[in-house]
DNA sequence: TCCATCGCTATTGAATACAATCTTGCCTGC
DNA sequence: GCAGGCAAGATTGTATTCAATAGCGATGGA
């Protein structure tokens, strides 16, 4: 076969596409909180018909990235600041529960592979002492995949998804985490580790309540109460 | 003016209608878990054209309530037993969260006074010692009113967003909690006295404790952690 | 001058038509 | 008889077109 690529699906729908460009813009800031969003000239921009545009834009509704007004359109919802800080309780709740479940279940020897490998770069990168472009960039692979592990050793498909769109929001994106000191580092490592202990001693609710003081101590401050 | 009803919006879009005949068909079991959904069918069975039933498919799937592949179409989401267990631990988890959020902020006059009507009348529905439909109606409607006060005062959108999306889920919903003796319902409406408490005298992880616990042993049984 | 009403325009909602993709069964060749 | 591929039908994805609604300014009256 002279294909060049065989296993890339044809082409992901336009709709798909489309919605996956937007959360992109919401991310970056592209799209202002509270804009109005206008279907033709949208569409227009992005070079696809109304069809596919309103399929993505429903669906972000749904996800709750957009507001919905019947026969009045989308506007782009406001996540501001201390919205942001709600949103990382909220994270903080439902990684909690993943991890309580993680416990109870046990790790798969995949599982634990995988989250002594993420534990150990990370461990690896606090060794360096240093926090450079590339420190930080090994540092945030390792900590998602330390957090996906877990999410998907607790082997609850509802909770992932739910906990997905949190992620997805414009505030608590894991990629937004900008405060890296050296010491946050090795605090957050030493966090994982933890976690990790109390998973594999089959601790259930002492794993649920480490996870989530680490989930909210990110967002930078102890429990407000 | 001699117009019937000023203020009925003239018609929701036949896409919102059609979502809710879904998520309602879902919750009744109408649609068989892991059924194929044909499009053209569909839309000829509910009377609509293709176009709003993929409006309503696609948000469903965005929801988490119907699995979708892309060229492939959309499948009803299997929700069995111990997926219900694992959704009740997730609206645990989030409702005890919605709880402290009440407790941190303090109730206002009316969320108060709406707390506390919703608690006489689960409380007078004990007192008669009786659990016919028409009890267990009312029972159901102060409980429900119970915790969307709590909800709402808890002043977190993306924190109701989400947990409405859990609810809607076929199995935790609300309306399907059938276990109802008197003894039940008598420990519950406690429940929520306490939880009331709780909030009033400003004990935020106190009030998500009972709150969590409450909702756990709604499903009826010891955590299992 | 202010308010109500009418009608135009911009925008959203839905249906139909068309294109692309997948599925299925048959046929050919080994 | 079986594997592979090809073609026809079915199903999904997208574009276009038309209908319905909301927004808004003009106009006329009090």
């Amino acid at each position: 076969m002279d294909g060049p690529a065989p296993n890339i699906p044809p082409l992901l729908p336009r709709a798909l596409r489309v919605a996956d460009t937007l959360r992109e813009r919401m991310l970056d800031g592209a799209l202002a909180d509270g804009e109005k969003i206008n279907e033709a000239r949208l569409a227009a921009e992005l070079g696809v018909s109304r069809t596919p545009l309103r399929t993505a834009l429903h669906a972000l509704a749904a996800e709750g990235l957009l507001d919905y007004a019947p026969n009045r359109g989308f506007t782009v919802r406001d996540f501001s600041a201390e919205l942001i800080d709600e949103a990382f309780e909220i994270r903080a709740a439902l990684e909690g529960l993943a991890c309580r479940f993680a416990a109870r279940h046990g790790l798969s020897p995949d599982a634990r592979r995988a989250a002594e490998a993420a534990l150990a770069e990370g461990e690896a990168v606090v060794e360096t002492n240093r926090c450079g472009a590339d420190e930080l960039q090994r540092y945030r692979a390792a900590n998602v995949a330390f957090h996906e592990t877990i999410l998907a050793a607790a082997g609850n498909r509802q909770l992932a998804d739910t906990l997905r769109l949190v992620l997805n929001r414009p505030g608590p994106s894991l990629r937004r985490i900008v405060a890296f000191t050296p010491i946050d580092i090795r605090r957050r490592v030493d966090d994982h580790r933890r976690i990790l202990e109390a998973i594999s001693t089959g601790d259930p609710w002492r794993a649920e309540l480490l996870m989530r003081e680490h989930v909210s101590g990110i967002r930078g401050g102890a429990a407000k109460g």
